[in-house]
DNA sequence: TGAAATGTTGGGGCG
DNA sequence: ACGCCCCAACATTTC
């Protein structure tokens, strides 16, 4: 009897720690440990996700003559204890890259045999380096190397049938509401990477950044737990070929990117990636935050990409970018309180793929954005959200507002506030900070590093 | 995967 | 006809 030990990969195709398990003989014991050093951390949309996923889980592995066993506590102590009550052989699971998860492995591999079987990536972290060894900080030569290695072969198929699995305790599965827009599952996951590749990719060069559209995959959360596995991803972006899908393709391996950075600096969770940028006079601005939190700063595009992420515990990519700069450069409020807002929201919140973005925002990262770029919220919300939609549809007080004054609403005259039922400090917030000013003083704070 | 400030050009109004 | 100014449009530089 072998140990599958889940983590982050909720899936039963193309899963190389499964195979491993399956291949190594004498039945496979299906392991998800729910782990309250993870599960104790404020995230109920991703928790609540997570468990939902884990029920479709155990439903598949029933169809196939399996079960899922679950067990609370302490992975290190949880893992070896199984494996000694079924007297297992080997413990098989997906390696993963955090540092969290490298020090759990670590101490588990130190009790049990533990296989790390690579599948969380396309190429292992610490597989693509550069000539003399070292790992890129940069995405463009990364991406290049990693274009440059053997493409993925094709995915394993699903398991015809599974050894079953013998009388143990498996704990009951915690009752979360899972986010309706992201029904978990991998069957689920295909069918929307199907719609994806036979739809929007082909106009995703500029359909992904046009908020009011539907033109981004939205697999992250399913990326995330692996209900998806970025092979399956980039084989289908490599068979649906064209610009859009080349485009798409860069996406997946900016997720790569961060894992591997995550990997080779793992400080980069508690600070600036450099060392330089560590000492910016951030502004200790509560009421700010709350704003910022809440999506009441007054700046209409800012504000949807916020509420958009408390309602569905989503946001798009583009306005991930533009709600972060207003925080960052804005607001002059330390990104790492952004971070950390963010994964407690976030569906698909992953410590390597918001750090990264984060860092990137606030300048202090690699490839980051050069600290003088800062996004204007009114350009933004005009180039991305043209009509409006975007914002009427997260902000309602301002459905009425007309296309000309969407994006700065307080400069609407008197009479079309009052008309449109949006008079600015009584429906909806004047602007909290004025962008002209926020933008000088950041250029001030960033100067000084 | 910016935006603002500054510089340049050229058409057209006008005396 | 000519010079002057305005300014939109575009380009370049700067933060």
């Amino acid at each position: 009897m072998n140990i599958w030990w889940i983590r982050r990969d909720l899936r039963l195709a193309d899963n190389p720690a499964l195979a491993a398990a399956l291949a190594a003989g004498g039945g496979v014991l299906p392991v998800f440990i729910l782990d309250d050093a993870l599960l104790s951390q404020p995230a109920e949309k991703r928790q609540g996700f997570l468990y939902a996923g884990l029920n479709i889980l155990d439903e598949d592995l029933r169809r196939l003559g399996s079960r899922l066993i679950v067990r609370r506590g302490d992975p290190r102590v949880e893992i070896p204890r199984l494996a000694r009550e079924v007297a297992a052989g080997s413990v098989f699971a997906e390696h993963d890259v955090s540092p969290y998860a490298l020090r759990r492995d670590a101490a588990v591999a130190a009790q049990v045999d533990l296989r790390l079987v690579h599948g969380l990536g396309v190429h292992p972290a610490g597989a693509v380096t550069r000539p003399d060894g070292g790992p890129y900080t940069v995405f463009t030569p990364y991406s290049r190397a990693w274009k440059a290695l053997p493409a993925p072969g094709q995915p394993l198929p699903t398991p015809a049938a599974l050894p079953p699995v013998p009388e143990l305790h498996s704990e009951t599965i915690p009752d979360l509401p899972a986010p309706e827009n992201f029904p978990p599952g991998e069957r689920e996951a295909r069918g929307r990477l199907n719609a994806f590749i036979n739809g929007p990719i082909d106009a995703y060069g500029d359909g992904r950044n046009r908020l009011d559209l539907d033109g981004t995959s939205a697999l992250s959360p399913y990326l995330r737990f692996g209900m998806l596995s970025a092979r399956q991803a980039v084989v289908a972006a490599r068979r649906a070929a064209g610009p859009g899908a080349e485009t798409w393709l860069n996406e997946l391996i900016w997720r790569e990117f961060y894992q591997s950075i995550l990997y080779h600096f793992p400080h980069v969770l508690h600070g600036a990636f450099r060392p330089a940028l560590q000492s910016i006079p951030w502004r200790d601005a509560p009421e700010d935050l709350r704003a910022w939190q809440a999506g009441l700063t007054g700046y209409p595009v800012v504000d949807a990409g916020m509420r958009q992420l408390a309602a569905t515990g989503w946001m798009h990519n583009r306005a991930r970018m533009i709600t972060a700069s207003f925080l960052v450069k804005d607001l002059l409020i330390n990104w790492q309180a952004g971070e950390r807002w963010f994964m407690r929201q976030l569906v698909d919140g992953d410590p390597a793929a918001n750090n990264g973005g984060w860092q990137w925002t606030a300048g202090t990262g690699t490839d980051a954005a050069p600290y003088f770029r800062i996004f204007n919220p009114v350009l933004q919300g005009q180039k991305f959200d043209p009509l409006g939609d975007y914002v009427r549809r997260w902000v309602p007080e301002l459905a009425a507002v007309p296309e000309k004054y969407i994006h700065a609403p307080w400069e609407m005259p008197a009479e079309e506030q009052s008309a449109s039922r949006a008079v600015i400090g009584r429906d909806y917030p004047a602007p909290i900070v004025e962008h002209a000013f926020a933008r000088q003083r950041t250029l001030e704070a960033y100067a000084g590093k």
